[in-house]
DNA sequence: GCGAATTTGTTCTCGGTGAGAACTTAACGG
DNA sequence: CCGTTAAGTTCTCACCGAGAACAAATTCGC
């Protein structure tokens, strides 16, 4: 619930409103529509328009008429108004973006780094190189968790306790970093196949499982900013000790590393998404043993998904990553392995399994739509107002 | 985000903040202590007060002295103000309890009911016998999921699809109904063990483990109104198929089920009570045997404490029912178990592991406090004001 | 026992907010 | 070309909470 008590909070609350119906919209919203669906007045939305465009955070522009009656106008980002960089690190390259109001990104920069906490540098630099006085915020994605937003653990990179406060210090812009996986289900519920869903799960597969539950649209963070890891929950009982500590996790029965493994390869972070995209050819290909592996990884998704949504209750659930490929190879053992874990009751409803429809920039625009999220708030909006 | 607009709104939304203030505070406020609390002045506290008390909402009362200046006032339930009532349902009995604003529960009745639907006419007689004009709403917790608040299923009644729409008639008062574990996670959250934490689990262990996650104070319901069967997730790989049509539950290794079946003894759900409760005894006096099923008990749970803790990352992890006791029994090997299933990075510091303190009424609390909500929402308050 | 200090209640003014009504403007359509 | 339709503009109004000044009720120190 918002801190809002005055009626200058009202006036700060209803701006807020109005900016985050505009960045949200598929299609850029008339000032019209908008007063419609936000239950304005006319001369309400106008004086509300009319102070955010003077604040230079709106622009409107004449919409081409449709239809009878005097034309309205298009509320578009404003030249010179806030935008917010994204950056995801991945496995042994970065990418920046900017995003503006409405949502579009522009991508501004690609590069490679050398897998030490070194690519922050790179980070920065890039920043400074495409930054304008516009920038409002820089949000990171990273494929790890996050301690208490401040201590990062990426074990395919040999990170184990880096202190982001090292790293990140007093000459960045505000800056946020959150986990990728929870980024990319942010994108899908934000712009994606998750778009309007109250409780919904996301899971991206690669070398591991990393997913968030999104409820209302926001993805939850748990107490000290490290939930979602489901992959490493003993949902499909193989007894092998897993790396990070316990025993028996998912994602040592799904993703590329147990494709590998089931493929009598040894899985190695390097070159096991290679080896795993081969196995997957071979598997399309018709070969029985690649077919074999890939099978095994579908019903051991399916079966840990199928225990999930039993106490999760998840209205859909996207996949991405090795997920796409295991959707478009193997969509009805997902579905029947997950039905076998989904108690009696709920299997004439079960959720809906989708792929992602973001795609791969899923943490990046994840990264980008948090650090925007910033200017889209009240205590933000006061102060530029 | 409430739905606030007007400035007529504002009034009606700070006034609920008020209430609510009033509702969960664990003694009674002072006019001039919420109005701190809330950030009024005091000339607004007394137009805000004053108007909930010609509504019949607040009633004010000379405070205590308590040191320099002018004595303020107490803000208490009104004596004709709105009341809800609770009811649990449980295996072969019920009780009906009443609450008001504030929080103060009283016992109404109690009365067997015949293990069929019929239960449902024994409480709306009961709930007539009690009602008066200031009854607002019935709340009552059930011992099983009700799939979009309507479909009923309690195994151990035999219940399969109870509608409850069949049950509970036009000539109810406004009813909700829910899921007792869930009830009693939100009775920790709100006044319990809980209360103030951000992320939480509570798990309610008697026959099987039904569960919730709290955000915020807010016990979540998924998207068809049946999250929370934590016990129906193979967390423990028992192997057994569960009754549920899952396989290797982890209720099937947790629970007085699971403990009468690990002492070598048939589960039923009529006389598992009691024979858990004799186990516990003996594994209390020593004995062995007992003792090692109970260890067994404990071992489970926390395994899948570990593994739930992974994915959500809680603050804290509340029990009740049998958890109690293993709890005092036990808490070391629950603990040590809940370590073993946490990643490596996560056992500096574990979730707590607490009892829950709210105690056997924890779902009649629930029930009733969900239907107090009713009248501490703004859509009620704008109508009676 | 009395005045100072302290805390709260009361009253009044003021700037600000959105609603609503009346009117104007700009398109379309026959 | 004029009626219809939809949106923009302007003005009044009820209402809200902030703030300041003042009154009231208690405690504390002497």
């Amino acid at each position: 619930m918002p801190q809002l008590k005055t009626s200058a909070d009202l006036r700060v609350h209803n701006q807020t409103r109005l900016l985050r119906a505009v960045h949200d919209a598929d299609e850029p919203l008339t000032r019209a529509s908008a007063a419609r669906a936000l239950g304005f007045g006319r001369n309400t939305a106008a004086a509300l328009v009319g102070e955010l465009e003077a604040a230079g955070l709106l622009h409107e522009a004449p919409a081409g008429a449709s239809g009878r009656g005097r034309p309205t106008t298009l509320l578009l980002a404003h030249p010179h108004g806030p935008v917010a960089f994204g950056a995801d690190i991945r496995e042994d390259s970065w990418t920046l973006a900017q995003i503006e109001l409405g949502g579009r990104l522009t991508e501004l920069e690609t590069g490679e780094h050398d897998r030490t906490p070194r690519v922050f540098d790179d980070i920065l630099r890039a920043t400074r190189r495409h930054a304008t006085d516009r920038l409002a915020s820089l949000g990171i994605a990273i494929a790890g968790p996050i301690h208490d937003r401040r201590r990062l653990h990426i074990s395919h990179l040999g990170w184990d306790e880096v202190d982001l406060d090292e790293q990140i210090g007093g000459d960045w812009p505000p800056t946020v970093v959150d986990n990728d996986a929870r980024l990319a289900g942010l994108a899908e519920a934000r712009r994606g196949a998750l778009r309007g869903t109250g409780t919904a799960l996301h899971f991206h597969i690669d070398f591991d499982i990393g997913g968030t539950l999104l409820l209302g649209g926001d993805a939850q963070r748990g107490a000290h900013n490290i939930a979602g890891e489901f992959g490493h929950m003993p949902l499909t009982d193989s007894g092998h000790r897993c790396m990070c500590g316990a025993q028996g996790c998912w994602s040592l029965d799904v993703g590329t590393n147990a494709l590998v493994r089931r493929s009598g390869r040894e899985p190695g972070y390097g070159a096991g998404r290679e080896l795993a995209r081969e196995i997957l050819a071979r598997a399309e290909a018709g070969e029985t043993e690649a077919g074999r592996a890939v099978d095994d990884n579908a019903i051991a998704l399916g079966r840990g998904l199928g225990a999930l949504a039993n106490a999760l209750d998840p209205e859909a659930i996207t996949l991405s990553g090795l997920g796409l490929e295991l959707i478009r190879l193997r969509r009805g053992l997902i579905e029947h392995a997950c039905a076998e874990g989904l108690m009696k009751f709920r299997r004439a409803r079960p959720p809906r399994i989708l792929a992602g429809t973001v795609g791969e920039i899923g943490p990046l625009r994840g990264a980008a739509e948090i650090a925007f999220d910033v200017a889209l708030n009240a205590e933000w909006l006061r102060a530029r107002l």
